[in-house]
DNA sequence: CCAAATAATCGTTAATCTACGATAAACGAT
DNA sequence: ATCGTTTATCGTAGATTAACGATTATTTGG
């Protein structure tokens, strides 16, 4: 989508941040991603093949979508020898949390 | 993507946490979507029009928009006469930030 | 050095998404 | 009853995504 001059302020967040909510989120808008990153979250740190293990897709496919999760800045992978270890970004994920309580706090429910 | 007997227990979330959750994600998952909901966020509730006047695009493309966020369930629609009026599901968005909490707290960072 | 293991990348296919204009449907006002 | 307003839906084109197998690159162990 391309923005322009129409557009003051679309809300709370500033465009930047926007932008870097819908990026995450739509990191997050796969199941098969949302369970690697609760499954990182559970065993703190893990390689590729442990997830493939894990789901129901092939080795090429996880990889992908651990691409997605890190372009997205929501872990981190570091090569240690011939495998490739991920673990969450922390900082990120919370960064993350903080801007879905701005969007959804302090409704009156 | 399909799961199987191989997949016991994915992770903090049951299995249709996970799919909602990322569907929930997805939905968030596009800037003009993001920005739908701070606006709602910020003034309560509004016709389609409005948001139609704020966001770079065709009326029949916000409408898709606002279709996805309903599907979604994070936001209701009625129809008031000829418009329809848009607001915040608050239940559900605190659900999701719940979620989303489940996901990232209790990490020492 | 060579073989095995691991993960990333490439190429491809099918499906989904995003965007638009055009059209249809619903309603209020004249 | 008809017209204008508003929104949803349809049809479509182009881009992106998700999935796979095959291949490549890298590294470790023998």
């Amino acid at each position: 989508m391309k923005y322009n001059s129409k557009m003051p302020s679309p809300g709370l967040f500033s465009k930047d941040d926007t932008e870097l909510f819908a990026a995450m989120c739509k990191a997050l808008g796969h199941p098969a991603r949302v369970m690697i990153i609760n499954y990182l979250k559970k065993i703190d740190r893990c390689f590729c093949g442990d997830i493939v293990e894990l789901l129901p897709l092939a080795q090429s496919t996880v990889s992908q979508h651990l691409k997605s999760l890190k372009q997205a800045g929501l872990i981190k992978g570091e090569v240690e020898g011939p495998k490739t270890c991920y673990c969450l970004d922390k900082p990120r994920l919370e960064k993350f949390i903080l801007m879905v309580e701005a969007l959804g706090r302090s409704i009156q429910p």
